[in-house]
DNA sequence: AAGGTTTTCGCAATCGATTGCAGAATGGCT
DNA sequence: AGCCATTCTGCAATCGATTGCGAAAACCTT
């Protein structure tokens, strides 16, 4: 016998082992190990099998009770990319929450790709996943629509779809919006443009709303000449989107970037065209990614939880996955304005 | 029938299903759907089966067959901490690898907790992966050590431990090493000092130790007092460590720090004793996190091709699950040296 | 003490795919 | 034509745990 045959069958304790050793039968065994059944047997009979496992060291086989029950204690987690600093802490809330109650999470890239979406969508749902949290969501998202059709326990995390009827946790976008527009305002910004994310995400939409209305709330009109939009929350476009603004040669005192990301691409604009922050013009970003207190200069932002966004996402699913009706579909998360030393009041 | 029964009764297609409409045994199905075994089959059955699978939307249970063939598909990744900019990268690499050859990974944090570790790489056995890949080594490090033992097909990444027998995918550490002493050494520096990693650490151990090297290779002696360790690889004892070096009044024109954040560290100790970087003292990095090149002065570092890392680790696993022979054991990565504007002349 | 509950447990089927073995069909050979 | 060697397919067991059903045993009840 091979050393590693031995190593096999010396470990692979099966039910039927420990029932063999307990004296009674496996079904019995399954039972006493089975919290919810354990008032099935008597007290006698499950100490000797809690025995007989700790004696074997017995360990269920995961896999076999899948087949049989249909779950898996697995939830799938797909993100645009895990590089992107946004996506780490929503992650390690999620398996915090996961991991103490016995699940397992998968988790997959798609560089926001649909067609990898729902490839891994697809691989997910073949693997059994006992649910699913999405952070891809588009604002029209016909993979999401399929999995609401079939009915497959789902949450969506920090964007999310238009309309309802799919749980989400997100932040309250137009709320953090406000507080950077009241903050600029405050230090007395009237010329306020906006460089933003792309309208197909609920994130992009909703704080570019935000901003249009925080703006009519502080007493001023948004103007249109000083409103861009760029093509994903990225630097370069960011970077592409605010030297547009700056060629429209009208004049602004403050900037308000949809994201940290588009704030730094907005940086490089400023310097290229030779302006100073917060001298000739203040900034604000918006997700307080890590670091940011170490940039010249420290950027305002907003801060959102996106730990505490993951463990809530968490705990959504598992309400879901375990049929429970949820208290809560839409979970609007506070902001918290980070005022740091991009934002002064104007020239 | 309440829908989502119809949806399952529906949508659970068999191997048997196939079977049935293809007219023949479900284990003919079976063979036939194996890659490895269609040649076992009449071609016109082949393709009967093909058909019957096409339309009736087979999709394999891959539970069901984990459980015959005691094979998962699956790997597990132990890291310390998503959130450490260290190792997202080293994902990509690895599920960018993995996703074609038809595996999935399971990540899980540890924080650097040995209790969790173990209970996570338990976990993950329990559950079946063909491999694990770890992040978590330290130079001596039991858990490995039973994984070992128990042959389980094991590639450590980015960290590794003493001695060898087990498949690691690392940095070149002493030649990056190398690149930053002589560098430094070659804009004029010969008062080097070091704020260093943590020695039970292989990343810790042997940039220090090639610090060492690398500095009487540069014809200077590496003096004692010039060195500091801190306790672990994180912005706030890389602050005291240097602190603590700036204390011993012993002059320095250069300081190189085990890892970026150590050298974020240094340079808020910088800070607060009035040091100018690098008018005053040159300053070096090493890992190239993102965003470095944002901070002032931009750091000069090493990189290291973390995701190239993730791809050869990924690349081994997928050898080993499937009991290849290994070319190397011990891969060493190039690093590369990254001049930005934190090194310059001694004053 | 007889009959009826309630507990407690075992039997055997089941989840869905895989595979060793054997038999049927086909082909090739003399 | 007859026999052997291939090739192809089906049968049935198996992986390990779960669970509906029925039976035995224990406990009440009157």
């Amino acid at each position: 016998m091979a050393p590693s045959e031995y190593f096999t069958t010396r470990l692979r304790i099966t039910l039927r082992d420990v029932a063999d050793r307990a004296g009674v039968h496996a079904s019995t065994v399954s039972r006493a190990l089975n919290p919810e059944k354990s008032g099935m047997v008597a007290p006698d009979v499950a100490r000797r099998v809690a025995d007989a496992v700790e004696q074997l060291g017995y360990r269920p086989n995961p896999i076999a009770s899948s087949l049989r029950t249909n779950r898996t204690f697995t939830i799938g987690i797909v993100i645009p990319d895990v590089t992107n600093p946004l996506f780490p802490p929503i992650i390690r809330g999620i398996e915090d929450t996961l991991a103490p109650a016995g699940y397992t999470a998968i988790i997959a890239n798609t560089d926001n790709d649909p067609d990898r979406e729902r490839l891994t969508v697809e691989h997910m749902r073949e693997r059994r996943v006992d649910g699913l949290i999405l952070a891809t969501a588009r604002r029209k998202d016909g993979l999401i629509e399929t999995c609401q059709r079939d009915d497959i326990p789902l949450v969506l995390v920090n964007r999310t779809i238009d309309g309802d009827g799919v749980a989400c946790i997100v932040s309250d976008e137009a709320l953090g919006m406000k507080l950077v527009v009241d903050h600029m305002a405050a230090l007395g910004h009237s010329k306020i443009a906006y460089v933003g994310g792309p309208n197909h995400l609920s994130t992009g939409h909703l704080r570019t709303k935000g901003f249009r209305r925080a703006m009519r709330q502080a007493g001023h009109t948004p103007d249109p000449d000083l409103m861009v939009l760029a093509e994903n929350f990225r630097e370069e476009p960011g970077r592409l989107a605010c030297i547009d603004l700056i060629a429209r040669h009208k004049k602004f005192t403050a900037l308000i970037a949809g994201n940290d990301l588009l704030a730094l691409g907005c940086l490089d604009a400023f310097a290229e065209a030779g302006l100073l922050c917060p001298r000739d013009v203040s900034l604000s970003g918006f997700n307080d990614m890590p670091f940011l207190s170490r940039l010249t200069p420290p950027l305002t932002t907003v801060r959102i939880s996106h730990y505490h966004m993951g463990t809530r996402a968490a705990e959504t699913i598992l309400d879901l996955a375990k049929q429970a009706e949820l208290l809560v579909q839409h979970l609007l998360l506070e902001p918290q304005l980070i005022i740091r030393k991009s934002t002064a009041p104007p020239p």
